[in-house]
DNA sequence: TTAGATGCAAACGATTTGCGCGGAA
DNA sequence: TTCCGCGCAAATCGTTTGCATCTAA
């Protein structure tokens, strides 16, 4: 029975069965970060992912990066540059997101626009022969506390 | 047809006066790296700068980056992240653009598209009170070769 | 039973910084 | 003459990998 967590974007019994789909084992590791990602504001980084209250096991990080390698392969997690040092990573389901980062502070918002760049995929595989396109959309600036 | 570039599409001229403003010296340095980067056809790592047959000084990496790095602060150059794991550089001046990535290969692409997030920044900006918007915009997927 | 997952520790690569010297202004 | 820029070398930091052990299936 799935207890708290409110109504979940991500659901884990899904993303778990893609996981097995994919050929990972449930292991408590993978449990764990699945958990921390699906209920993720933003993007984290591996050491986030690590540090979150959610995340109940004692992992070496380079267990949780060779999972969340795994997990980006399987294209159940995607990877976002960012201009940080660390990657960052967040959970494939659902829409596609944009972000809006400070230049100053580092911080991470979403935006929740309608994305305008989506359309254009199509036309630019065609023009130019790629396949499998998607695409990466920040805005940088400075913030009102930062100003 | 596109080596020796004669006409550059930046002018060093205007570019070492801009770094003579901000308060740089003009040393061998910065030149070559401004050289490189005038003609260069995508964003540079520093270690290609360093490697390219028109950076003609022997120079330590600590000096190009912190070379470039203050150019980066004064906004004469520009960051970009892909996904690697080195940061690439390019010049700030003439116009925005983006990119199309091979995830595979790797391979840069410079998208010569009307850019279609533009006129969105000001908005973005005033809906959630930042200052200096700009954005970065990539596409990646899988190219012809790589196919 | 067995292929995949993990911990430990070392390797790596790209920065990033401290320090004393040298050169542009 | 003054500082800024430079080389050198060491420190950081985020991965990334090899290997022996463990464990989910």
């Amino acid at each position: 029975m799935s207890h708290s967590h409110d109504t979940e974007a991500h659901s884990l019994d899904g993303l778990l069965a893609a996981c097995s789909k994919a050929g990972l084992r449930k292991t408590k590791a993978l449990v764990s970060a699945l958990k921390v990602l699906a209920s993720a504001e933003q993007p984290l980084t591996l050491h986030q992912i690590a540090d979150s209250p959610d995340f109940d096991v004692d992992c070496d990080p380079a267990t949780i990066y060779r999972l969340i390698t795994k997990l980006e392969e399987h294209r159940i997690v995607r990877r976002i540059g960012f201009h940080s040092r660390a990657a960052h990573y967040c959970l494939r389901e659902g829409h596609h997101q944009d972000y809006l980062i400070c230049r100053d502070c580092g911080s991470i918002e979403v935006l929740d626009i309608a994305c305008p760049v989506e359309h254009l995929e199509d036309q630019i595989a065609s023009d130019c022969g790629y396949s499998d396109l998607e695409h990466e959309l920040e805005f940088y600036g400075r913030c009102g506390t930062c100003k």
